[in-house]
DNA sequence: TGTCCCCCTGTAAACGTTTACAGTAGAATA
DNA sequence: TATTCTACTGTAAACGTTTACAGGGGGACA
């Protein structure tokens, strides 16, 4: 008996019913709800108290099959164990949600494998926009949805013709790091690293070579391997430091995960900064902030540039003109008290 | 013409036209799709080429009308921005995506008024199962979920009766934590923070000094404020390590962030690690592994509560029994170089 | 008072599936 | 050969909306 109640109770109340408690025809009350189409005052209230009453929901699916639109968006990220594209989710997530959009996310895990299925599947959702942070793996099947009608909007598309979100951003951040020591006098700037460049390393060594050559700055490779701490490698770092001609007067390290024990190593030497040598790492850590000095970053605005982006896929659903390219530019470098002038 | 040829193609091919396409009914094709009921190999066999030819979708939105399940489950994460959820979406999605199940994420940015419209449109969206992270800040509003037939489940539903999934799990960490160091013979425990403590850093210093209290442990807190660092604050940290009676033989940090501000002050006030004092901080960070010594850390398994939760989330759906509590605890005390005997 | 128009409301046809049910053809059995 | 069974296939009714279209009732105008 209970049961039975409560199974009746479980029945979701549809349209219908609505219609008859109120004693109107489901044209009207779909009228009222959906807020469009003429209906008298008075009919409207009345029905908005019954569908209030009875928690009328409508069904999601139905609408979408009608309409065929789902208010959903996808969104594809590479690697979300990989916190560079947190912000990234954060930004189309918010936006998103404020427009009234809701947000399926996928994980490609750095499968190209997985991410196929996974935009197989979206495709089958039947989500109204795509999202993509970073490479698109399979950039056919992409120009495939492209065909199909769906809105899509790749990192890609920003200008840039690189094939991926990150590097393309990264690049002119470390550019303007460059570009900031050398306004600040430093001549011979240091990159740390372990012995083994990963992906991200390499890029980031190549962009700061270039550029440094093209300001007639030199480099240096300083490789820690693998034992970097507060009790080894500092000494390493103080033959480059303090040496008597050309010494190296600031030090990018090559990644965020390995900066603290740098700064470390680095206090252990002896090496003050920022007057000994300055300093700057990749990132966005919230504990470049709270070190004294504290430190300066090259960073990238995935929050902003993932707003933006969705911001123009919602206004290409609309079929309105997408806003202006705006605002600072996304990748940027952040001086903070870890970095000052040259000595001399 | 060629707009003409564009749009008859934009044309989302449906299961009438591979039904026309291969001469057979729209049943057939639903079962050669589906894989459900009996079916010739030779008709299996020419309905999927053509469907395969055609490219043919199942309109997901049609599919969830007609079977009142969409194969999509909510994930409610209190605050995206907070990096100790993000473990617990990749644990969400990872399971979801193997399982067939897509995932719609949804950030409460800290608000009680964003989590009641994300949950109002999710339950729109009809998920068939909704995954919290964290608390529930309107628990009638879930409890009404439920009783309408959705699958849900929350991280109270451990055992334990703690109102967020967090606290509950970060208490036994750092209760073993706790334990370790006595068993290390550690007997007065230094708890390192900034001042004004947040609601995580007072949940820790509550569970530590509760535990060090039975452990007959004493405990001191000790403010660094605000300028610790590689250049001040280290002598204040001296003054408790070194003193002559009880001295402090372990430090604990606060939070995440503050730790390599901690490191660069000790180091420069010449407090060797684990030598002259041991060091632990909570958290998961990249960058306490490389960090020599390695730092110890009070982490939780959020990744491995959440995939747990999802799974049984899915058994539900499917009408299995869940599988058995297993696996280690989620919360755990992770000892590494930075934690030695006390000395003497 | 008759006519036109406007505002509101109802009817019914989609949208693309799944699935209960009925039907058909051929094989196997009597 | 007649019957029953099996194995497959087709028909049609849902699922819960939106929306084009038609209809009805009253006010304004002639």
């Amino acid at each position: 008996m209970a049961r039975l109640a409560a199974r009746s109770h479980n029945q979701r109340v549809g349209i219908q019913r609505v219609a008859d408690e109120a004693s109107v025809s489901i044209a009207t009350v779909s009228r009222v709800v959906s807020g469009r189409g003429p209906v008298n005052e008075a009919t409207r209230l009345r029905v908005q108290r019954v569908a209030d009453r009875l928690r009328y929901r409508p069904n999601a699916s139905a609408q979408s099959l009608r309409t065929s639109k789902t208010m959903i968006m996808g969104v594809l990220i590479p690697d979300l164990a990989n916190p560079v594209f947190v912000p990234f989710l954060r930004g189309v997530q918010q936006v998103a949600q404020a427009e009234g959009y809701s947000v399926l996310v996928v994980d490609a895990q750095r499968s190209d494998e997985v991410e196929r299925r996974a935009l197989d599947r979206l495709t089958e959702q039947h989500v109204d926009a795509l999202v993509l942070a970073g490479s698109a793996r399979d950039p056919g099947h992409i120009d495939e949805l492209r065909r199909a009608g769906m809105a899509v909007i790749d990192g890609r598309d920003r200008a840039t013709p690189s094939r991926s979100l990150v590097p393309a951003l990264e690049r002119p951040g470390s550019i303007a790091m460059c570009d900031a020591l050398a306004g600040l006098g430093h001549r011979n700037i240091g990159f740390v690293s372990r012995s083994t460049l990963a992906d991200a390393g390499r890029r980031r060594w190549n962009a700061i070579r270039q550029r440094c050559r093209q300001l007639h700055l030199t480099t240096e490779r300083i490789t820690v391997n693998p034992e970097v701490g507060a009790d080894a490698g500092g000494a390493g770092l103080d033959a480059f430091v303090r040496r008597g001609v050309d010494p190296v007067t600031a030090l990018v390290c090559s990644t965020h995960g390995l900066a603290p024990a740098l700064l470390g190593a680095m206090g252990a030497a002896g090496i003050r900064i920022p007057d000994g040598c300055s300093f700057v790492t990749y990132g966005d850590s919230d504990w470049a902030l709270a070190y004294r000095p504290a430190i300066s970053e090259v960073t990238m605005d995935l929050f902003g540039v993932a707003s933006t982006m969705t911001r123009r896929v919602i206004a290409e659903l609309r079929g309105e003109l997408p806003e202006p390219d705006s605002g600072p530019d996304p990748a940027r470098f952040i001086r903070r008290g870890s970095v000052s002038d040259a000595p001399g």
